[in-house]
DNA sequence: ACCTGAACACCGTTCAAGT
DNA sequence: ACCTGAACACCGTTCAAGT
């Protein structure tokens, strides 16, 4: 059900021979090289292109323009957390809420802060394009996975569980980014790791 | 406590005589208009200038460059939302916890969606631009004034006080940002209006 | 004091020419 | 098939000239 996404923000062609695979490879690569050295403000098609080892000519052939590029990236880092998401609700399936519950934060805090840097990176570059499809795509995914994995609950059963498996992931993910954001300090983190989890196991706990 | 913008960021001169003051109030619903109008990829200070009725000169001699500009706009609204949350800690000060909680809840709520076209527009055209201080300023205040509020409770007491203080302003910024950010949709802001009370009533229990 | 707008540097994007 | 890089249009920013 996932939304395709617009034509503008396509690639505009897939590699079809080992030495455009590694070029799309490199192109990647270096986005976020760039984005990490040098910032969201110079992070510049020509720029990417040369720390990629190739002409900005070949970087066009394989993304009509720069936000087709950056959407890219960003959909990879999304994707990865969604992954891992999953991951995590198909491991808990019908264990008990809170075993659920702290898993789940877990499994979201790990795949975020895993490489915070770049998580910061993208928060800055996402905004430069339109993500509304992205974002909602990945939602409803993890959104659905959550919904699964609180069906499977052993002991207990929800009145409006769609509304919560939404919530529960806008709160996860909005919590983190909100910290993330604002400087990502090593206190602020450790706040965040000792909270989140109390915070999903209460409202769980209220709702179901 | 606040901290000073960057140099970089602030504002040229100050206006000093009727004439100017009007130009920068005139600038300001200018770069509102352009991004609602026109979206972000599309705000450039030429067009703010033109929709403002003065040059591109003399928006440069109010601010140095376009972020400062994007940063005044952010600030402002930021500062009406602080502003509102504060006044609504202010007037529950004292009152049970559950009564808090929720004219928190609906204080925040209805900054922030007053006037949702403006605030994703915001949202969209922060992460042109370095945030970081902003960002900390206004958690720091609003949470400040959480903490005060949950203090001042007349049925409950907190050992980290401070560490809730930053979740609860965490988790109510972040959830509404995702929501907003993901498209607004009717239906996804009537979950919101539902669950975050609950969501906050739960976590406050869960740790006084 | 404040305003104007042509001029400059830089960046996204294209396309004719190469292998 | 894939790559190159000079060329073009557009945007941020400046500054000499105006009121």
């Amino acid at each position: 059900m996932a939304s395709t996404p617009p034509d503008l923000l396509k690639p505009r062609k897939s590699p079809r021979q080992a030495r455009s695979a590694a070029t799309v490879d490199a192109i990647f690569e270096a986005t976020i090289q760039v984005l990490l050295s040098e910032g969201a403000a110079r992070l510049t098609t020509t720029r990417v292109a040369e720390r990629a080892g190739v002409s900005v000519g070949t970087l066009y052939q394989y993304f009509p323009h720069k936000q087709a590029l950056l959407y890219a990236v960003l959909k990879q880092h999304l994707e990865k957390v969604s992954d891992s998401v999953e991951t995590a609700c198909r491991h808990y399936e019908g264990l008990p809420l809170e075993t659920m519950s702290d898993g789940l934060v877990a499994a979201f805090l790990d795949a975020k802060t895993g490489n915070i840097e770049a998580a910061r990176a993208l928060y800055l570059v996402s905004s430069e394009l339109d993500t509304d499809g992205l974002l909602s795509d990945v939602t409803h995914r993890v959104g659905a996975a959550i919904t699964r994995l609180l069906t499977s609950a052993s002991d207990a059963a929800f009145s409006d569980i769609e509304a919560v498996g939404f919530t529960l992931c806008a709160a996860l993910s909005g919590t983190v980014r909100a910290v993330l954001e604002r400087g990502a300090s090593p206190g602020a983190l450790t706040i965040l790791r000792s909270q989140l989890p109390v915070l999903c196991r209460a409202y769980l706990a209220a709702v179901h």
